[in-house]
DNA sequence: TCATTAAAAGTTT
DNA sequence: AAACTTTTAATGA
């Protein structure tokens, strides 16, 4: 038994189609917990022993090289389930998950994946879904890391962080969470040098207003043509 | 076109 | 003050 309130899962996909009483079985399974920002969760290769739910923060996705070069492979925003090895038959975790800002998240033993999945109809073919709809982005990135010129790669990098993890403000979208020109080298097989040069540049032409650990995306359309143009 | 190296300046704790 | 982040410039693949 636990107090988390129901309305925490009801408007998430993978537990959508829950009925009340079926919320609050999932929720007394539940282990909340709260982590400070930039801790791993878990590491990758460690034994798989439970699944997340990400209520509130960011969490950075990383793999690590054999020369031990971190690459960024996703963000996950508030909402989404991560650390689901179960839903794909692995017994390690595939990739480390650190946390970018603050986050509280929920845990379920991976056993409990199964009976969910079996007894919550819904819940399979969402996670499902959503594991799909992560891989396109990996194989997309493979494409554009492959063809794209740096300079694409990083505007294409910035547009999926706002589409998926960005917060309208004032003066355009910002990506919301803390973010540094290394953290989004990584996330582009680049150098944090590149990165600062190419926002500068940007900033000056009135594409983006950073400053540390911020990113304001102020003229989406430009860096969609920026995205766009050809090599 | 972009990585690497180095050095300096700015920010956070 | 120390640690970290960002910018700028020079050099070379």
């Amino acid at each position: 038994m636990n107090n988390l309130d129901e309305s925490l899962l009801t408007n998430l996909p993978p537990f959508r189609n829950l009925a009340k009483a079926q919320i609050r079985t999932v929720l007394d399974l539940a282990t909340p917990k709260r982590f400070n920002r930039e801790l791993s969760i878990f590491i990758e290769g460690d034994p798989a022993g439970r699944f997340y739910l990400l209520l509130d923060g960011h969490i950075r996705v990383v793999r690590t090289t054999p020369n031990g070069d971190q690459i960024i492979v996703l963000h996950i925003a508030p909402g989404q389930l991560f650390g689901i090895a179960a839903a794909m038959h692995r017994d390690t975790y595939p990739a480390t998950a650190m946390t970018a800002d603050e986050c509280l998240t929920l845990s379920w033993p991976n056993a409990l994946w199964h009976k969910f999945a079996a007894d919550y109809p819904g819940f399979a073919t969402e996670n499902y879904k959503t594991l799909g709809e992560r891989m396109g982005e990996v194989n997309n990135r493979v494409v554009e890391m492959a063809t794209q010129h740096v300079e694409q790669r990083v505007a294409n990098t910035l547009l999926r962080l706002i589409n998926q993890n960005g917060k309208k403000v004032e003066n355009g979208i910002a990506i919301d969470f803390p973010i540094t020109r290394q953290n989004l080298s990584d996330m582009t097989g680049t150098t944090l040098h590149t990165v600062s040069r190419l926002l500068s540049a940007w900033q000056k032409g009135g594409l983006v207003a950073s400053t540390r650990k911020r990113v304001v995306v102020t003229d989406p359309h430009k860096l969609v043509l920026l995205s766009e143009a050809g090599i």
